[in-house]
DNA sequence: TGAGGCGCACTTTTT
DNA sequence: GTGCGCCTCA
């Protein structure tokens, strides 16, 4: 059919660019006015097809730039497609409405803040919505479902921001999904899989046949529905909590939109008629909130100018809302759209192809059987490399190990061997752990690569080391707090970047030790760790008799070190914070990270993520200090991203690694897709978050999980343009066996035979090697006279022995040396439990030989833990304050059954073990039989609030023979 | 068939 | 901390 002569007169410029279209191509581009689906596999040109569509707009009489509105997926795509515009319309291209449906939305919304009732609304950082929701949880009352006074009181938060982004997204409000919750809840019952099929003897006992409900089953499934209830009722104290900072989220950026169009039809002309043309990309990629928005602009016309471009086999995004069912509900809405089907791929060999069609043909989800006449075939025409012969390769492994090994000595022979930059090369895992060996392998093996992942900054070690900077200078600001000052000092000192000797820090740390007996013995007050250090280092001046022998260069360090340590804290009560951040940073951190980092590049990019983060942390609060940037580190270290930075690599690498999701949209000359197991691609993960009703949870059930993982294999398959390898293990590690994902079965079926690959003995020796962490550097031993001094009269306290067993080295440090250590949560309130207990049966056993009331406890440990208050976070101190109380409550209440007052409480041991030292402790609680002769031996453990509970109502009981 | 115990993981990504 | 798969037992 020839189009182009029925045209209008085209411009020279865009008749050439069209003509090296192919005529499907065309036949897009030129289509007239109305709704058009262009069906695009991959490799076909639907970036070029879009940009020469925009092109063929403007041409047309009548259409200005700034009526084509061209929507995508995420802001690199939207950049991608300005820059492709501007190859083809040039400058003009700047006056065309690129948008993400996001920036679209928050455009809306921010040209509209007067119709919601506010003019200064902004977008939500992550962190300012982690912040609302840590409000909400903080504030919700005793025994609400969600509410968890021991243990992490935030469990539940990345459940509740995932919630509310999908009732966003989804665009249900409150009340109907609570509606929704109970219909379900009804109809439980009814649910065969809360029926006995064949109740087992037990139940059968008691009545119970089949078809009767399983009431344990029943019962736990209606939890986790209460649960979801409590969560859907903090929405709108989620909301609120926004509104109160002027802030809107993700999620309300689409929503916000939709409603302000659907609810003022003046706005909605107003967009509909900037809006004349609509165009899509990675239409396949949108969920609900963005369909609904684009209809709301397009519907305006009977016949809309609408071209939607995506492709039902790469739905690879369902975990975010995406469905193929908005592609099938586009041919839904518009009967009379056309389709086009664009088959000639431009990108990969007629093998590769094959290949990956003959796998994706076994899904039943597809637009083909679906919509009558459509046929969709790749035709390989590439010019170069469709005549390729050469068929992908399946290979089997021993283990992962041997993969990795394989492939990166490969890669290393062809980096080594100046074959390199000989074609673009991609290695494609299912998950980015699956990636870390090789990665390892190949920076060992220095073959340069780019790898795609998104790493935590704070938990690298530039930011552990400015957290310990910035611990020690916020301690040392508020003086009510001196053991975390000791404590944070003491830690910095050992920063690798202070280059302080360790030697000295032990002798130091013997030094204050010695002082401290002293002090204590002429009872006179001790130093704290600054002013003892201040007095070790004082070259003039007597020498006290303790004055640790240190060495020169140590000295030295340490006088340097403690200026500039000092310096930070004036610094901290002076400068702004970006300014302190920036001081730390560049003038001690960074050198000293830089000089042993393996990647500079990578070391630079996270100081610059730090104090890029310090100065917005600044700017959002405009007199944020040192302990409101710790409050911040907090919030962002407990959730799950931390402050993400992209991890990338060598920017100009030929070889670049990446998961199948992120490798969307590329290609690469070679492709190895690595971990091809069962375990990796088609594991099913527990799900956490809260209920929904099945009627509006995405579909599940093991039938579209097994296509949507098939559509992510294929599009892991299809960026392969000469050579595709697949790999996988047939073992672990561990020796155990490991099954290959079915899609390797599958193309086994059509034809490719599985090879067994050997590995060589010294490829794999060396990746071995690699493997092995480089030993620790030795620990510094303090001269042995001071030791012997040290341990003179040591001894060996269950709690000493303990600490051993767990760590020889902590145990030095923390039993021996006792060096300053903080006091932390657990300790704290456990030790306030502890002798609030303590004290309790004391008083029990007074002449009356009765217990008092539970308040009575209750007051000992208010009183015991009230010394924790300038100890702990406000919030932290409030949650233990209130579960004390209840633990003992419940304790005193169970304790009244079956304890008795006249427990013998802090019974003293000693041990002499033959020839060792002497073992001694105390033990918290004998409770005496009534033979006189036996007892039940207590101990408290009440370390963690956690367990405490458990082991409070519970202890473990031993009958001991008292002599 | 189902109850109960135990071991074992704990994706993917964008705005 | 939580839920799933797998096992055993009745």
């Amino acid at each position: 059919m020839p189009i182009i002569a029925e045209l209008p007169v085209l411009p020279a410029a865009l008749l050439s660019k069209l003509a090296g279209l192919n005529q499907r191509q065309r036949q897009a581009v030129t289509h007239p006015d109305g709704p058009l689906l262009v069906v695009a596999g991959p490799g076909t040109g639907k970036t070029q097809l879009l940009a020469a569509r925009v092109a063929f707009l403007l041409t047309q009489p009548d259409v200005r730039p700034q009526e084509i509105l061209c929507l995508t997926y995420t802001d690199a795509a939207a950049r991608n497609m300005r820059h492709r515009l501007l190859g083809f319309v040039g400058p003009e291209a700047h006056r065309v409405a690129i948008h993400t449906f996001h920036s679209l939305g928050q455009l809306i919304i921010q040209e509209n803040g007067g119709v919601l009732g506010r003019h200064d609304l902004e977008p939500a950082t992550d962190l300012e919505t982690d912040e609302v929701l840590r409000e909400v949880l903080d504030g919700l009352p005793a025994g609400h479902q969600l509410r968890r006074d021991v243990g992490d009181a935030y469990y539940d938060l990345r459940h509740l921001k995932q919630l509310f982004q999908t009732m966003k997204r989804e665009g249900w409000a409150p009340a109907e999904l609570l509606l929704a919750l109970e219909e379900y809840r009804l109809e439980l019952p009814s649910d065969a899989a809360y029926l006995y099929k064949n109740p087992p003897p037990a139940m059968r006992a008691q009545g119970m046949r089949p078809g009767d409900v399983i009431p344990h089953k029943l019962a736990e499934e209606e939890a986790h529905i209460e649960r979801s209830v409590a969560a859907v009722g903090l929405f709108e104290a989620y909301q609120a909590g926004l509104a109160a900072r002027r802030r809107f989220d993700y999620g309300d950026m689409l929503a916000w939109a939709t409603h302000l169009l659907e609810e003022n039809q003046g706005l909605r002309l107003s967009y509909q008629e900037r809006f004349q043309h609509f165009l899509v990309d990675e239409y396949q990629d949108t969920n609900g909130a963005q369909s609904r928005l684009l209809y709301l602009l397009a519907d305006y016309w009977s016949n809309p100018s609408l071209l939607v471009v995506g492709d039902d086999d790469q739905s690879i995004f369902r975990f975010q809302g995406a469905s193929v069912a908005n592609v099938f509900e586009f041919t839904r809405r518009y009967p009379q759209a056309a389709t086009v089907v664009l088959e000639e791929n431009y990108r990969s060999s007629a093998p590769v192809l094959a290949t990956a069609e003959s796998l994706i043909v076994r899904n039943q989800e597809r637009l083909v059987g679906q919509l009558p006449g459509l046929n969709k075939q790749l035709l390989a025409r590439h010019a170069r490399f469709a005549a390729s012969p050469e068929l992908p390769r399946l290979c089997r492994y021993a283990t992962p190990l041997h993969e990795a090994a394989d492939v990166a000595a490969q890669l290393a022979a062809l980096h080594h061997g100046g074959q390199w930059p000989m074609g673009r090369v991609g290695v494609i895992t299912r998950n980015h752990d699956q990636m870390d060996q090789l990665a390892q392998l190949l920076r060992a093996a220095g073959v340069p690569f780019q790898r795609r992942r998104t790493v935590d900054v704070l938990a690298e070690p530039l930011a552990t080391a400015l957290h310990r900077v910035l611990r020690y200078v916020d301690a040392s600001l508020r003086p009510d707090d001196q053991l975390a000052a000791d404590a944070a000092l003491f830690e910095l000192l050992h920063l690798a970047a202070l280059a302080v000797p360790p030697a000295d820090l032990l002798r130091l740390a013997l030094g204050h030790q010695s002082h401290r007996r002293q002090m204590h013995a002429a009872g006179q007050p001790v130093l704290a760790w600054r002013a003892w250090a201040g007095v070790a280092l004082d070259d003039f001046g007597p020498t006290p008799p303790e004055q640790p022998a240190l060495s020169t260069e140590g000295r030295q360090a340490l006088i340097c070190v403690l200026a500039l340590v000092d310096g930070w804290v004036q610094a901290a009560a002076t400068l702004p914070l970006p300014t302190l951040l920036e001081h730390i940073v560049l003038e001690t951190l960074l050198p000293a990270q830089l000089a042993q980092a393996a990647q500079p590049g990578q070391v630079l990019a996270e100081a610059r993520a730090l104090l890029h983060w310090g100065r917005a942390e600044a700017r959002r609060q405009a007199e944020a200090g040192v302990s409101d940037l710790l409050h911040t580190w907090e919030v962002l270290a407990a959730t799950r991203e931390g402050l993400p930075l992209e991890q990338g690599g060598e920017v100009s690498a030929a070889l670049e690694l990446l998961t199948a999701h992120s490798a969307k949209g590329l290609e690469w000359e070679h492709v190895w897709v690595l971990g091809c197991q069962q375990t990796a691609w088609r594991r099913k993960a527990a799900d956490r978050g809260f209920r929904l009703p099945p009627v509006l949870a995405p579909a599940t059930g093991d039938a579209a999980d097994c296509e949507e993982a098939r559509r992510l294999f294929f599009v892991a398959l299809t960026r392969a343009q000469v050579q595709l390898t697949v790999c996988w293990a047939a073992h672990d590690e561990a020796g155990k066996e490991l099954v290959p994902c079915e899609f390797v079965a599958e193309l086994e079926q059509d034809g490719l035979v599985a090879a067994d690959v050997v590995v060589s003995p010294s490829v794999l020796d060396t990746a071995r090697r690699t493997q092995l962490a480089p030993p620790p550097p030795p620990a510094p031993v303090p001269d042995s006279v001071l030791l012997d001094e040290l341990l003179l009269d040591f001894r060996l306290s269950a709690t000493v022995l303990n600490s051993y067993l767990a760590c020889p080295l902590a145990c030095y440090y923390e039993q021996i040396l006792r060096v300053p250590t903080a006091h932390n949560e657990e300790l704290l309130f456990g030790s306030a439990i502890h002798l609030a207990l303590e004290e309790f049966f004391r008083q029990a056993q007074q002449p009356a030989a009765a217990f008092g009331p539970a308040e009575e406890l209750v007051e000992l440990f208010r009183r015991h833990f009230s010394r924790a208050r300038f100890e702990l976070p406000g919030r932290v101190y409030q949650r233990l304050a209130h579960a004390g109380p209840e633990l003992l409550r419940d304790w005193w209440a169970q304790a009244q059954a079956c304890t008795r007052p006249t427990a013998v409480v802090e019974y003293r041991v000693r041990a002499e073990l033959p020839g060792g030292p002497r073992l001694v402790g105390m033990l918290d609680r004998l409770d005496l039989h009534d033979d006189g002769r036996t007892c039940d031996v207590l101990d408290y453990k009440t370390g963690s609030p956690a367990t405490a509970s458990e082991k409070l109502a519970r202890p473990s009981l031993v009958p001991l023979q008292l002599p």
